[in-house]
RNA sequence: GCGCGAGUAGCUCAGCUGGAUAGAGCGUCGGCCUCCGGAGCCGAAGGUCGUGGGUUCGAAUCCCGCCUCGCGCACCA
């Protein structure tokens, strides 16, 4: 038992010998102030009502009910309007570094999935050119929330979803093929730079196969453009494939990958999206109109229906929901009885459509399910103007400029040191010329200092397992303060984890960094006396353990040295 | 017009699911290097939590109205 259930325990059992009623669970906190203490409850002011007395006086009878021994506690005084605050005992607080030195790499992690498989969907990035920094903050995102359900004993699977199939595709590879040609783009058509680059590799692999020069070859395919659909098949399977060979890369200078990656496309060749057609009609939920097929999302607290397969006058085809929808069931089929979809705020109309198919196909799929994390979108900055992200204009900046500049571990911290409900600027020069008072390095730092202790020192942190330590050595507030933030981690992962809230340990890791420095600066460990410097020893790798620990789970790197 | 999200320090944002005198980083101003790394530390200034009501012992947090900003409202994805 730590020193927070001890706590808990004793708190409970107190109220109860007071008369609170039945079942009564005492909140315990952190007070804001550090003067008023470790732990303070509310138990007084929630029982005021129902034993219709002042929480001052019921504060009162508790602590006086309290075994201050067994509750651990060296100190008890009431405070406010009935609040209660708890002063832990020093060596009684230290001494759950034991169990963080014991545990090393495991420490923080819990149970809550106990080993049920959770699929995580994010970035899905439409094969039509790079990723930019909506993606990016996406990217930072998904493979967090991944590492944090993975942390509390989630199976997870982290999925990529490939819009390849749609109107954005021909879309694509029409731009491509006017930029072979030099004809003029359309304003729909993409704009970007990098679909000159699509056009000419595409030429350079076209004239080999040909036999023929490049400039024949591009002759080639203006004079066979419009009757040559396998050519023009040929120009849409080279351009989905070359930019999905430049989002991989891009994917992985961010550090991100990926456990399976699923095509839209492939659940046209196996009929995946007319089974789903089918199912739906039969459920009775769809109609006909205008000689289209509607499904009656109503039904499902949707605010309109929606055409799920287009009139012959607009082509006759599915429209993008059933495939998404035909998808979710695959997850469902593939046994992830939770799915995560991290998508752009901008999406968020898909959330009502997607549930909605799934609930009309009622093969009992939960009403709740796939859960979505939707994120605001990114602002980019640069010379102190807003650069306006659109593909098809082609201004950009990608996810790729983003890590050349300013680092992988500087990115990913950017990106998720906000809740994603907020919306993100994201000031290119600022995080540059940042770059040395980042507060990614800052809390890299601290990690670094910690390491060069036992650099330093020639002492392996390994060594350090807590056994015959003085806790009691730990006093000093730096040191409290220290301690208790890293026997705070747990739940607080644990919390982040269930809220899908990364951001929560990029916090964590800016106070504890803070914290650590503090402590550092103030207290010396190398060539103090002996169960000083154990003690601290002990202090210094439970730290450095737990920071690495939070900074793994965001995908940062925590150097020995920097 | 409807739906979703956001309005908190000069700027960028936290605020742990309703608690005490609302916090951090950056920026500004003023201090600290015989040291296990100064990429650090200490101090100061800076607030009507968009706004008006409501709920209760207690509201930045929950409910209602209003005001700004972003995103979405296709037989596009």
């Amino acid at each position: 038992m730590n020193a927070e259930e001890r706590l808990r325990a004793e708190v409970t059992r107190a109220a109860l010998a007071i008369g609170a009623p039945e079942g009564f669970e005492p909140v315990l906190e952190r007070p804001r102030e550090h003067a008023h203490g470790d732990w303070a409850t509310t138990a007084a002011l929630v029982l005021a009502k129902a034993l219709r007395r002042k929480p001052a006086d019921i504060s009162r009878d508790l602590v006086a009910a309290l075994d201050a021994t067994a509750a651990g506690v060296a100190e008890s005084a009431v405070a406010g309007p009935g609040f209660i605050n708890f002063r832990l005992d020093a060596a009684r607080l230290a001494a759950g570094l034991h169990g963080v030195l014991a545990q090393g790499r495991a420490f923080g992690r819990g149970n809550t999935g106990a080993g049920r498989a959770v699929n995580v969907e994010f970035v899905s990035a439409n094969p039509t050119g790079p990723l930019h920094v909506g993606h990016g903050r996406q990217a930072a995102l998904g493979d967090a929330i991944s590492a944090l359900l993975a942390h509390s004993g989630w199976k997870v699977t982290r999925e990529f979803y490939y819009n390849d199939g749609g109107g954005q595709i021909e879309r694509l590879r029409d731009s491509v093929h006017a930029r072979i040609v030099g004809a003029p783009l359309a304003d729909d058509q993409y704009h970007g730079e990098y679909v000159k680059d699509v056009a000419s590799a595409f030429v350079t692999d076209l004239a080999p196969r040909l036999g023929v020069s490049e400039a024949e070859a591009v002759e080639h395919v203006r004079r066979r453009w419009r009757d040559d659909a396998g050519l023009r098949d040929d120009v849409r399977r080279f351009a989905v494939a070359y930019l999905r060979a430049e989002q991989d890369a891009d994917l992985k200078a961010f550090g991100v990958a990926f456990d399976v990656y699923y095509l839209e496309s492939s659940l046209y060749s196996d009929g995946k999206v007319a089974s789903t057609i089918e199912a739906l009609k039969a459920t009775g939920h769809t109609f006909e109109l205008d000689g289209a097929t509607w499904l009656r999302t109503t039904d499902f607290g949707d605010d309109k229906d929606r055409v799920m397969v287009r009139s012959a006058g607009k082509g006759g085809e599915p429209t993008y929901f059933v495939p998404d929808v035909a998808y979710h069931v695959t997850k469902w089929e593939r046994g992830f009885t939770r799915a995560v979809d991290v998508q752009g705020a901008d999406h968020h109309s898909t959330v009502t459509r997607v549930r909605a198919g799934l609930q009309a196909l009622g093969i009992g799929i939960p009403q709740g399910y796939p859960e979505y994390v939707l994120h605001q979108m990114v602002t980019v900055v640069r010379g102190g103007e807003e650069v306006k992200i659109s593909k098809r204009a082609g201004s950009y900046v990608t996810v790729r400029d983003l890590v050349d500049e300013v680092g992988r571990d500087a990115v990913r911290y950017f990106f998720l040191m906000r809740k994603g409900e907020s919306q993100l600027v994201f000031d290119v020069d600022l995080a540059r010329s940042q770059s040395e008072e980042n507060p990614v390095y800052y809390i890299q730092m601290a990690h670094a200092r910690l390491s060069g202790i036992f650099r330093v020192g020639g002492i392996s942190a390994e060594s350090v397992t807590g056994e015959s330590v003085d806790w009691g050595q730990l006093g000093a507030p730096e040191e409290r303060e220290l301690v208790k933030a890293i026997l705070d981690w747990p739940s607080l992962a644990a919390g982040a984890a269930e809220a899908l809230e990364p951001h929560r340990v990029a916090g964590w890791l800016l106070d504890t960094a803070r914290l650590v420095h503090l402590w550092y600066h103030k207290h010396h460990v190398l060539g103090e006396p002996e169960p000083v410097m154990r003690a601290r020893l002990a202090l210094a790798s439970a730290a450095r353990i737990t920071l690495a620990n939070a900074l793994g789970l965001l995908g940062i790197a925590a150097p020995e040295r920097m």
